[in-house]
RNA sequence: UGGGAUGUAGUGUAAUGGUAACACUGCAGAUUCUGGUUCUGCCUUUGGGGGUUCGAAUCCCUCCAUCCCAGCCA
């Protein structure tokens, strides 16, 4: 990587510190054909979630600044909780987010054969045995976080013993729980992940790849370390709790006849507030039927937000910015909704849409009439089309673009007050009509046809403008509304519960989350629809893009709200 | 109370012995065919205490705080 030194273009963008410790590792040649081999290594029980993004880019990206490879590892050995249904989701949002491993697909059940045989070597050379110590037995012998453990009785059987016996596990002549293989490596250790940790144990369940083949299977500590030097990976990262495990990942890779030793680096998780994100509970939400599945638009999986018309372009971007660390951290909520809000207000296409309907009545505007406006499909794009709205007597506006008695600072629609209609004409709120019970059903107003398009001669200014829609041209729509995702709970309606389970009683705070969607009718003209602080996004589940022309709301940044606080609407 | 880690604005992340900074948030103001967007400005930071040094966020000592580990889960 001369280039790299040579190049004094030098980016002012910091390395993080695992950029910085691949490049002290390529300029010291500490790296075997100075190609950087990483791997993505998600467990097939569950959908990926916003907290597996930053471990995919980190993986894939680090790999692709270095001009290495990054492989795709299902670490399929339990099968018990493993399904083929997330096997195909673990790659189709892998590929959302424009990674590709090309050939580079394995499998940890891919080295079951490999596994096995290294385990048979160890019980030769003496450094693994069969435990016949039933799992309350191993916990009573395994000692306390402050005292040692103890040797289990059977840690000395011969290895003619151990080596039949382990046979006989593997043949499936014992029932699941009765045997375990385990290491020999030090009881004593102040790391419990080295008090003899078990290698394998049985368990009848049919895998989703090896099917019946196997009924014993490898656990973590002995499969990820053997299956990162099989692969030959160079920079192995994990999370901050595998920190404890490096030690015996090291001693996994420096078992005799394992030649590559990769090394494992650990880094901090991604936590967002309020957001649930861990697979247990998020299964949960799904088996409860909380949710529609998996990719609920609430949830906070990568086939949720993509539901919710989030581009993976927002989301390495958010990744990219909350930057890579050692130390455990929660970020902003608002820092997401930032990245995802400045990423669609580039791309989302705008439509005029009102949620909560009033009637805007103008007397003077011809009865049969209907007028066509010119509207821009997205005003932040230079390139953007433009598309046709119909304008006519009868409209809808925005509810609360109108008040009867407006506070002070209200400059939107109120009577004597004169507003532009967005693209259209001004008009002057002139009377209104209520029903029994004295709400506003209906506003009267009259406008100036010289303000066509929005301007008059005279240039006189309003001060506000107001989105609205044809009440006979205009179509109806059924849409689902999201605000925020899934989450215990909000700033400033703290429910003090934080979902430590699903029991009934986190049920109900569930329920009165804002994510709660709500079923809205909208009348929508010509396809259209508006954004008045963000963007309104609906489910495109039907959609046939990933990006749908209005899709759901990201929530925004909602200063008319702190507004209406300040004016006491 | 064993071991492993981590402490920099409200939240994240830089600065790797040489002027503490960037983004988000928040607060002001300007612009605006939507109170959005855009632009400008402002606020607030090295966990505590010692030490080494001309000079410490950085090195040393000590205290404190937080997180992880006692699955036949990963």
């Amino acid at each position: 990587m001369d280039e790299r030194i040579e190049g004094e273009v030098k980016e002012k963008t910091p390395l993080n510190f695992l950029e910085r410790i691949i490049e002290d590792d390529l300029a010291n040649n500490r790296v075997p054909g100075n190609t950087i081999v990483t791997r993505f290594p998600p467990e097939p029980n569950g959908y990926l979630h916003i907290g597996h993004i930053k471990s995919i880019c980190l993986n894939f990206g680090l790999a692709q600044a270095y001009q290495g490879r990054c492989h795709l590892r299902l670490d399929d050995t339990n099968p018990e909780k493993e399904d083929v249904e997330y096997i195909e989701s673990i790659k189709r949002d892998i590929r959302w987010l424009g990674f590709d491993w090309g050939p580079y697909e394995y499998h940890a059940s891919d080295y079951y054969q490999q596994l096995y045989e290294i385990a048979v070597r160890l019980i030769k050379e003496g450094k693994a045995f069969v435990d016949s110590l039933s799992a309350e037995e191993m916990k009573e012998y395994r000692g306390t976080l402050t005292e040692v453990g103890k040797n289990s009785p059977y840690r000395d059987r011969s290895i003619e013993e151990n080596l039949a016996l382990f046979e006989e596990m593997r043949q499936g002549r014992h029932p699941e729980g009765s045997l375990v293989l385990r290491a020999k490596i030090d009881m004593s250790s102040p790391n419990i992940n080295l008090r003899d940790p078990v290698l394998y144990r049985i368990k009848f369940a049919s895998h989703p790849r090896t099917g019946d083949t196997w009924c014993i299977y490898p656990m973590y500590d002995f499969t990820h370390p053997i299956s990162d030097a099989i692969e030959g990976i160079t920079h192995s990262i994990c999370t901050l709790e595998f920190e404890d495990h490096r030690p015996a990942y090291d001693w996994a890779t420096s078992i005799d006849g394992i030649e590559h030793a990769p090394h494992q680096y650990e880094f901090a998780r991604l936590n967002i507030n309020y957001l649930v994100m861990s697979k247990r509970r998020l299964l949960n939400l799904v088996k409860l039927g909380i949710v529609d599945g998996w990719d609920d638009p609430r949830m906070p999986t990568i086939s949720g937000i993509r539901r919710r018309g989030y581009s993976p372009e927002s989301m390495k971007d958010f990744v990219s910015r909350i930057g890579v660390a050692k130390v455990e951290s929660v970020v902003d909520y608002s820092l997401l909704e930032f990245c995802v809000r400045e990423d669609l207000n580039k791309r989302a296409e705008r439509l005029m849409v009102v949620l909560d309907p009033i009637k805007l009545v103008i007397d003077n505007y011809p009865e049969d009439t209907v007028e066509y406006f010119e509207a821009v499909n997205n005003p932040e794009d230079p390139q953007s089309a433009v598309h046709q709205i119909p304008f006519t007597r009868e409209l809808y506006i925005e509810r609360e673009d109108f008040m009867e008695i407006p506070p002070k600072g209200y400059h939107r629609l109120y009577p004597g007050n004169e507003i532009r209609l967005k693209y259209a004409y001004y008009v002057t709120a002139t009377s209104l009509v209520k029903d029994d019970a004295g709400n506003v059903v209906e506003v009267h107003c009259t406008y100036d046809p010289l303000s066509r398009g929005g301007s008059t001669p005279d240039n006189r200014k309003v001060k506000g403008t107001s989105h609205w829609v044809s009440a006979t041209q205009g179509v109806n729509i059924e849409a689902r509304l999201y605000d925020k995702l899934f989450a215990t709970e909000y700033p400033g309606e703290s429910t003090g519960n934080y979902l430590d389970d699903l029991n009934p009683e986190s049920l109900q705070v569930i329920k009165d989350a804002k994510a709660e969607p709500e079923i809205l009718r909208a009348k929508v003209g010509d396809y259209l629809q508006f954004i008045r602080n963000g963007y309104f996004c609906v489910d495109c589940k039907d959609s046939t893009t990933d990006h749908p022309v209005f899709n759901r709301t990201v929530t925004l940044k909602d200063s008319w709200a702190k507004l209406k606080q300040k004016m006491g609407i």
